[in-house]
DNA sequence: GGGATTTTGTTCACGCCTAGAGCATAAACT
DNA sequence: AGTTTATGCTCTAGGCGTGAACAAAATCCC
């Protein structure tokens, strides 16, 4: 990923570059635009190209408007193309989605589950296993969102579930055929994943440091630099949620006082409203409370406004975005937010304050999140050989696999 | 930075990659290991070398150490080459230093000043113009600390020495001859350089996410990641001091409430002290209180662990380091911040806390991260190549600047 | 003490890559 | 129908790193 050396690695950089160029823009651009735009000579683009069709890695089609001079293609994903596997589980049921070269996403299923490890993790391995097969060696990873702090390897936390150190590649993949191969489950905390979705196709995109929260029972937040949501040492990181950021000595389920994030999310909305504490469960209740009670709402919003003040003074981030309930709570009450957030501001912040705004992927976030960060490991040098190779073994003897995304529900477009 | 496209900037990159590597390891390695570390071929290497010798970039000098086959050299800094000016500003004083490729810095003069922007930067701006005058094209920038947030372009705001918006740049250069050029200057904060220092030549070195706190008259905390401190949209990140992460609702100079600044650092150990808030004069008060009064130095250090535990919930780091008065807090109370540090962590952090210890270069940092600022914008192959015309142009007709080192006081090595 | 061994530096033919020019192509404009 | 304009394709020229062959300079060992 950090340039070449020498002048084979050079090729092999600026394959990656296209595609990845291709898979930013959403397949929106034209081969001439492209060009330009990588600073690269007309023959190079040539080549290049040439050589991606042939892989099966892109397709060309006439582009729809045409300029004055000869028209352009427009490159896009190959009908036999890679495709990534995508998961979002949260606390009470999963959503698998696969996604091709562009973004373009066809949800393949949905389904709620019992919030137990085996309940959650067992049918989404099944039915990732049935993918797999059915779409044979297209599949170049699987991506998949969780609620709560993902360690490197994949063991997962999730307090208000009781889950603990739970092996989520080894849950998904046990005595399943094909077996998941380690390096293409690429298992993620759900804030950073939509973080990262944010990042590529939302508000987040072209800003050097943002800074997104995720509000779902409790609040996650992680800091975007360069387009990369930042992932802690051990995998872990993105847990705003677990300073106490805004004053108490509640004991949080994480095993820490006074965290924020007993204070901000549907939990922390039922508590508010007298109901009992959510844990997990009652997502109908929650969103109950936040049509009907004003006072809840406004109690929960200044809380997290400000958490986001004290954020924004550490980090000096150019914006905030906000997903799930944030969104909807900084719709219903983005004054309370705003001004529970400004007295915590330092001086220097509020002259210029970061814009606040919600998501431009509403729940989708994490999902698509997943989606990116498979393709960010395959749209590399070593990724593409790997394609290269599998492809020249097994590509020609699979036709069953052509036109798979038609034969779904109809497809929809992340952008 | 990101990779070369076309096959003249892969020798920019490789050049600037063997150069950097020099840089790096203190020019304490051989050419045969830098050639096989890089990944390059002898013939490669003998090309590249010979190139940036002939720019008076790099001196080869025979190594000392001789195994069994033909000896290898050792290249290092030229002495006609590169030199970073690097100055430290803090509340009462101000030191200033020449840096040559590999680290090695000379310091060149120590002032007090009297703490307003004039006496401080005006003192400072006309000894960076003689020794701009005395060492002509070798200055390829200067980098600046200041103890405050640096906005892009060089503004600074010190609260506590009343310092709003200053103009760090303009005050530096106004009316002096040679002017310095506004890409030649790299002004930033204390403690992010601190944390840059740490990151290349102290303990955070080779750590992927890191947190460095730096506590002076307060504390300021940035993380590390990939060895690069994240300095925020505006260049005014690294304030984790402006967080209520131990609760409380003391208004703080900065504008804010409930900061944590209020509670750790000089000014802190003078007020629990029961003395005069220091206001960022004092230091000799706060050292004799940091050495007689046990109470004081355990309620700091506990702060100092509280907060601490807040921000590796957040952030999941694999060390945290500690500069400034945060070393000696350690070392005098670390007992007590470990303490206050524990009941705040999440359990899984507990399990496997990241480890947390004094800073290597101690007061030295915020100094040698200034100039290391000024040599990764030199260190591209942008920054080479303006070198190499400036070099043309003028570099064979100033003899007078040759031996520069040897004409101060005694080169100190910041390994 | 002299030859064998080992490691490093230098040189050069080779293959690979991109740039850029020239030409072909295909549309819109006049 | 001819001109203009932008794009795609082909081919040559120039640059770069590789790797092998050779030279150099030390240690090791008999």
């Amino acid at each position: 990923m950090n340039g070449a050396t020498t002048s084979g690695e050079l090729r092999a950089h600026n394959r990656s570059r296209l595609l990845r160029a291709v898979h930013d823009c959403g397949a929106a651009r034209t081969r001439s635009q492209l060009t330009r735009e990588l600073g690269l000579a007309r023959g190079t683009a040539s080549v290049l190209v040439a050589g991606l069709v042939e892989d099966e890695l892109l397709h060309e089609a006439p582009a729809a408007e045409h300029g004055r001079g000869r028209p352009t293609q427009v490159p896009g994903p190959h009908p036999r193309g890679p495709l990534a596997l995508a998961a979002d589980v949260r606390e009470d049921a999963w959503e698998l989605a696969a996604c091709e070269l562009g973004g373009r996403a066809t949800v393949l299923a949905v389904r709620p589950h019992d919030g137990t490890p085996e309940g959650a993790l067992g049918t989404l391995g099944a039915a990732l296993a049935a993918e797999r097969g059915r779409l044979g060696h297209r599949v170049i990873g699987t991506g998949v969102a969780l609620a709560g702090p993902v360690r490197h390897g994949g063991l997962v936390d999730i307090a208000h579930l009781g889950w603990r150190s739970v092996d989520v590649p080894r849950l998904l993949g046990a005595g399943r055929e094909p077996p998941l191969p380690a390096g293409e489950v690429f298992v993620g905390n759900d804030t950073a994943f939509a973080a990262l979705a944010e990042a590529r196709r939302g508000r987040l995109r072209g800003v050097r440091v943002g800074l997104h929260l995720h509000v779902d029972f409790d609040p996650g937040g992680v800091l975007v630099v360069d387009g990369r949501p930042l992932g802690g040492a051990t995998g872990s990181g993105a847990e705003f949620g677990h300073m106490p950021l805004i004053g108490g000595e509640r004991p949080c389920p994480c095993g820490a006082i006074g965290c924020w994030s007993m204070e901000v999310g549907a939990n922390a909305l039922l508590r508010h409203a007298g109901l009992e504490h959510g844990g997990g469960r009652g997502r109908a209740q929650a969103e109950h409370v936040l049509a009907t009670s004003r006072e809840a709402v406004a109690a929960n919003a200044a809380a997290l406004g400000r958490g986001i003040a004290a954020l924004v003074n550490a980090h000096d981030p150019e914006a905030v975005t906000l997903s799930g309930h944030g969104a909807e709570l900084y719709e219903r009450a983005g004054e309370a937010l705003r001004a529970a957030c400004e007295p915590y501001l330092m001086a220097i912040r509020r002259e210029r304050p970061p814009r606040i705004e919600g998501s431009a992927l509403g729940w989708r976030g994490a999902l698509l999140g997943a989606m990116e960060s498979v393709f960010d490991a395959f749209l590399t040098p070593g990724g593409l050989e790997c394609w290269r190779r599998n492809h020249a073994d097994q590509g020609r003897d699979t036709p069953d696999t052509r036109n798979v995304m038609n034969s779904t529900s109809p497809a929809e477009n992340p952008l």
